[in-house]
DNA sequence: ACAACTACTGTATGGAAAAACAGTAACCCT
DNA sequence: AGGGTTACTGTTTTTCCATACAGTAGTTGT
């Protein structure tokens, strides 16, 4: 099919989205009264050209005559795949990869895949997964490679399993709060001490709850 | 909407035909060649007819005005429907409960629920998710509570994770052959002494091999 | 037995829509 | 500088199509 005009690909975009907005092609009269024309024969021209150079086919002389030559159900397609897109993305979760300093941990290049998992089988439901580094936490069954579903958000109360940053370092550990104003994050190891971080001083900011927990094998 | 007769159901499964095929509504006259009418007005009264029943809506004076009150969309989005529920299906694991003494354990009765995950998250494919219950496998991180995948397959290689009957318990266990036959069900906690089977006295399956863990709860 | 409905034929007509003819004004190319 | 293309306005003609009116035949219900 040879190129079109900017002004040939809108009409042809209107005679589309007018087929399956109103179930039937429009008339040169509609594709007028669309583009503000005042004579009717400026769509005629339109459609001629278009027809020309082959993106769509002219019925002589029968009203409404306009076809689409890939059919209705292929011009829906596009809509369908917007809904199925929009639908396996509200039942996945994206997995984050290593989040670069300074960055929002949902940035969309952080995001390496995701994977078909309702987000509402965890309560609160979870809103990413995370891989997990190291074994500071196999005290609570986190293995080296679980993915982490994580809660977004920066409340946690005490004794939660949060993520946590640490001046850009993004850590899994839970949660303390000392009466000294100091914040205790806790390895579930006794290999690993905890880490005591001075708000005050140090930057610290909670990223979200651990929610939920995805081993993706057993064959590590 | 209300009942239409047998004629009137055949010309309104035409008219969806014809705009699926066609692009665009029939005339009354392509109706009248469709159904060997002499009069275009054959057609026009079962289109009133039909207006009339609500199953279609009539465009006064437009050429080829008769529209589908569900939109063709919507025609489409009942076979969307079906397919999406088939695929849910096929994104989904079946939870398996408690099982009765002697049933296959992925018996219909069984399922207690589906959960929304993609089966090839793990290698090999899971094929149900099990609850977990006891504490004997924490030393490998599984805990009281949290749901196995489950690949189903009675063949497992020694040192493997799998789901095990003995006698109509099922159990998770680690499995271990020894040369004299005899085979083990280990448990991964120092608290619980292993299973010793003698397949050739004691009924033993396997059930299916752990390919995965699901965790939908810290709070537990 | 007769009204009410369904399922048509046959004719007619006005408005809807396709499509041709005649122009104008930009813009691009060479 | 001028031919070709794009993007229109304006008008007219023909044909398509919707739709009204008049009528026939068969079926169903009461």
């Amino acid at each position: 099919m040879q190129p079109l005009t900017t002004r040939q690909q809108a009409i042809l975009d209107f005679i589309r989205r007018y087929i399956v907005e109103q179930g039937m092609p429009p008339t040169r009269a509609d594709i007028g009264a669309a583009f503000g024309f005042a004579s009717p024969n400026a769509a005629e021209s339109h459609l001629k050209a278009l027809a020309q150079k082959g993106a769509i086919r002219l019925e002589p002389g029968s009203a409404r005559g306009i076809r689409l030559p890939e059919g209705v159900l292929e011009q829906v397609s596009e809509r369908l795949d917007a809904h199925l897109r929009a639908m396996s993305e509200q039942l996945s979760l994206p997995l984050v990869g290593r989040v670069a300093a300074g960055s929002p941990i949902l940035a969309q290049e952080h995001i390496e895949s995701r994977h078909a998992i309702d987000p509402a089988m965890f309560a609160p439901r979870a809103d990413y997964l995370l891989r997990v580094r190291g074994n500071s936490m196999t005290g609570v069954g986190i293995l080296d490679g679980d993915l982490l579903a994580v809660h977004s958000t920066a409340e946690a109360r005490d004794g939660q399993i949060v993520v946590a940053r640490v001046e850009d370092d993004v850590t899994v550990k839970r949660l303390r709060r000392r009466g000294d104003g100091i914040v205790e994050l806790i390895a579930e190891n006794p290999d690993y001490a905890p880490i005591l971080v001075d708000p005050s001083h140090t930057p610290l900011a909670i990223e979200g709850l651990a929610v939920g927990l995805i081993r993706d094998g057993f064959a590590r």
